[in-house]
DNA sequence: TTCATAGTTCGATCATAGTCGAAGCATAAG
DNA sequence: CTTATGCTTCGACTATGATCGAACTATGAA
């Protein structure tokens, strides 16, 4: 009947409360069992796994089995871009799930997009990468200047290994609370994988916040510098 | 329940195979009434209209009246910009409505984004206004510099009137058919609508496909040239 | 005024799909 | 082996919501 992909497919997949519960938990960027998942949507593990096969079925899921488990994680950044655009949407409608309270606070300061820095740290981030040169964008891609290349080795990421996988280094993403970019990609991933392991961030178990240590806010202000206006 | 934004809700609205068609039909950027979007949904005007209420409701349509017609158009380019990704998703999933034929082919080459100009020709345009330092990457806005300036103003576009309005003047946008950006925003628009002032294009009645006359394509290709590489 | 067209509202019908209990596999542990 | 746990499949129930006919409102034309 009409031209183009079948984008109903898609947003009904998303459209069901459950299956929306189960992406936004995916949203961490950790790889969950469908068990979890069923307890993140509110439904017992037999519709969960029904959910999950149908969400699998539309392409934006990875799962992986591991031994009697079967993890489950958002299938590529584009997925995670689309819901974050969904985010957006919402929000605008106001129609937020739950009344602003001191976590959503908290999740608007830093939290996690699929699997790289979002919110207010994570536009800073971003921003100061730009002004400082590291970043430039080139025709249509982000890219990774000279200058910029030595501050990544000198934060001690193995650009190497990320440079050999197929994902792209660098990617723009928009999220929903800042309305502004923040580095994804694989470098975003790196980023954040970093910052963990330096101990600047603690990772929430249950949700998507992010928190800041606080040396790890610190340092992470002498390395991200941003002139105010 | 859950944090956040009620994605679900959102996605729902979209995931309606009849709201789907209503909402691609808006793509074309054009303002269409009731009963055109009816036919473009493939069913009667009242669910139709029931259809048209909810998507107001959930803010992705901007309606006017006029008479006794009620023109839709969609709410912002936020929205254009969620689709997009929908159907870049859809397309990725193997799931096309239709088997690729020769209109898909000219979808794929120039086609109307919402309001501006996306596929082939689109990232064709946008490549050459940065490549040509017209169009900078700056923080996280597309900026026009100086001498893009000069260039929009010697087109013939009126950049006040632009400047003035609340929208943002310079907008990425990515599209399913070419995964490269293209020119959106209150410039994209204006480009736009100066092509068609100058005959360089004729937009289809029916489809969002956009066709250049040969003095259009010529013209297109000296004021928008790109070095091969 | 009368008639026609555009759109909304109401009500009834009907199908799709979300839900869970129960049973069936598969893998791991004792 | 037996037992326990994680997940899938089957089947039945149920509710949500899409659909359209019919009646109603509103704007425009004659």
């Amino acid at each position: 009947m009409k031209e183009g992909p079948d984008i109903a497919y898609i947003a009904s997949l998303i459209g069901d409360p459950a299956r929306a519960n189960i992406l936004t938990a995916l949203m961490s960027g950790k790889a969950l069992t469908a068990s979890e998942l069923a307890q993140e949507a509110g439904v017992t593990l037999q519709t969960a796994s029904s959910h999950l096969s149908k969400l699998d079925a539309g392409g934006l899921l990875r799962p992986r089995k591991q031994g009697r488990h079967k993890y489950f994680s958002l299938a590529s950044d584009d997925v995670a871009h689309v819901l974050e655009g969904l985010m957006g949407l919402a929000a605008g409608a106001g129609h937020v799930r739950k009344r602003t309270g001191p976590k959503d606070a908290r999740l608007r300061k830093a939290r996690v997009c699929y699997n790289h820095l979002a919110g207010d740290m994570g536009t800073h981030m971003f921003d100061s990468l730009v002004s400082q040169g590291y970043l430039r964008l080139e025709a249509d891609d982000l890219v990774l200047s000279e200058t910029g290349t030595q501050f990544v080795l000198d934060f001690g990421i193995d650009l190497d290994a990320l440079t050999q996988a197929r994902a792209p280094l660098c990617r723009e993403c928009l999220d929903w609370s800042e309305r502004r970019s923040h580095l994804g990609g694989s470098l975003g991933r790196a980023f954040l994988t970093r910052f963990e392991n330096m101990s600047w961030i603690k990772r929430d178990k249950e949700t998507r916040v992010i928190s800041f240590t606080r040396t790890g806010q610190q340092a992470f202000h002498t390395m991200f510098p941003l002139e105010e206006m």
